[in-house]
DNA sequence: TTACAAATAGAAATAATTTCTGTTTAGATC
DNA sequence: GATCTAAACAGAAATTATTTCTATTTGTAA
């Protein structure tokens, strides 16, 4: 059993075709896709799809923990697949290589609700790291020599 | 002169009516707004102003460091006014009270370009934080007494 | 006062996202 | 395996955010 359909099946929510082709998508795509890329793969598979139930089953893989939405200033929302392993469901954020997409985990974090901060009271954070993963820094060297 | 003045004509920029009386407003009001309430605020001053010059000044204003665009989950994109002193041009991030708007910098930051985190070489980063300021914690206690 | 780069308005295009309604389907239960 | 029901679905259409473009106006330095 894909640890993401245990995820969505412990959530309560059914494990639809669709559903399982986005799963699929996301394991074989690693980098972030947008609502409109992921819809453009659905037709693929399916004679119809249309975007409202693409935008509907990104947010709910998002609340079962199967997927994360990007933060930041880009012009389309896009998710990918979180890497949180099943029984770990702690606080963590995520840092995304700009040249291939791929997405590593990162535990530490200085913050935590109801931390105190120059006289605020922490409600909330958003977090998120953008940078370049070893295999591509690799591969830029390769490029230059 | 006012800070803010100071900042957009230091980038080169013209004081424009327009971009004083946006800043007045931020001044003002204390509170993130979104392009459109600016505009709504922009049309008691003057007869016209489009909307798309409204988007073009307040990406100007951050980029002279005047304003800050907030990061999240929002529909609307929405700005503030940044904290930072005119000479202090480090690295920091705002927090947001979620109840008045006030806005905080946060000066400490775990991050840093160049950095290693879990094999990326950390190239850029948002945070964005949201919680309680301390007057505002205050009210609460009071209308629960 | 003049000249010119920068800033402006406004129309219109573009694109993202949501709402709504009626139909279909996964999966629990019999 | 058949049945049932809440959940998931499609698609149309509305809504709203954002950008592009062009012609005109204006702040500011000389």
């Amino acid at each position: 059993m894909n640890e993401a359909y245990t995820l969505i099946k412990a959530a309560g929510l059914k494990l639809t075709p669709r559903r399982q082709e986005m799963v699929a998508l996301f394991l074989h795509t690693q980098k972030p896709l947008s609502p409109l890329e992921v819809q453009d793969h659905l037709k693929l598979h399916f004679r119809q799809c249309g975007l409202p139930g693409v935008y509907r089953n990104l947010e709910t893989l998002v609340d079962c923990g199967v997927l994360f939405r990007l933060a930041g200033f880009a012009r389309e929302r896009s998710y990918a697949l979180c890497c949180r392993p099943v029984h770990e469901h702690h606080h963590h954020h995520h840092i995304i290589c700009s040249s291939c997409g791929k997405v590593g985990q990162v535990d530490v974090c200085g913050y935590h609700e109801g931390m105190m901060i120059k006289g605020f009271r922490l409600v909330s954070h958003v977090v998120q790291l953008s940078g370049i993963c070893d295999s591509c820094v690799s591969k830029e060297k390769e490029n230059f020599s």
